[in-house]
DNA sequence: TTCTAATTGCAAGCTGCTTGCAATTAAATT
DNA sequence: AATTTAATTGCAAGCAGCTTGCAATTAGAA
């Protein structure tokens, strides 16, 4: 929390009431949440300025995207455990997963799985030249 | 392709125009499309006819759904070479990816990797149950 | 306390689906 | 081959979730 504050601040941003609390929430909370359910989350932030919030938060890496296949992103509180997710498709449940190696996943959970995706972003050696 | 659409003809489902086409744009084609870039490939259907095949389709498992943390979903048809893909955040071009293990992606590709993505989904315990 | 650039709230607009419904059509039946 | 009818399509309208321009507000430097 004050750590992430910190980033904020020394990267020359504004402690504003607003930035303040959408960390609090996300720090609080420590899962992956919709711009949405932050939102409804906040008092008296408008919708537009979450979203401004949550982008900036996500350039400094101070917040994650966390992706499920779902109509929206979710966002969630980085720290230095990296992990990933998994979502239940019946309930909603969204669980969280300390280990990445797919083979060992059916091993790790009672989930019956019937998905699951794993997709890299980088840049291409064309585009890493120039 | 006929494969393919044998899977709709035993399902109970009509051959048409339009579902004949669209397959053939995904089996030509080979790579994750969006239901945009689908429905320009397109001679004459419209959008929201491209919308309920693909729903169909992906419901048959005729095509699989690609999600890269974009703003839009792709689709692929399906076959039994199960992958996955890379994305590159500059140019926006979309490789395939023939193995699946994280550590040795980084050895496998050239790209300098920025994000990765690694989701499930499943059934919990709970919802087996009942 | 004053000042000013950064930040916010408001309102409008956009993209990418999603749905209801009447018209059309594939394919089963005659 | 013609008829029939339930499935499928096109059209048009609508919606969720984001995105942006701009005037008002405010954090924090002076």
């Amino acid at each position: 929390m004050l750590f992430h504050l910190n980033i904020l601040k020394e990267s020359g941003y504004k402690l504003t009431r607003q930035r303040k609390e959408v960390v609090k929430i996300l720090s609080t909370k420590r899962k992956p949440l919709t711009l949405n359910e932050i939102h409804d989350e906040c008092s008296q932030i408008d919708f537009a300025s979450v979203y401004r919030i949550i982008q900036l938060l996500t350039e400094l890496k101070i917040v994650e995207e966390v992706n499920l296949g779902e109509r929206q992103k979710r966002y969630e509180i980085m720290n230095d455990d990296h992990h990933h997710h998994i979502l239940c498709k019946e309930c909603g449940k969204i669980e969280r997963l300390d280990l990445c190696l797919v083979d060992k996943i059916k091993k790790l959970t009672d989930y019956e799985i019937t998905n699951h995706s794993i997709e890299f972003v980088g840049i291409c050696p064309k585009c890493n030249q120039s």
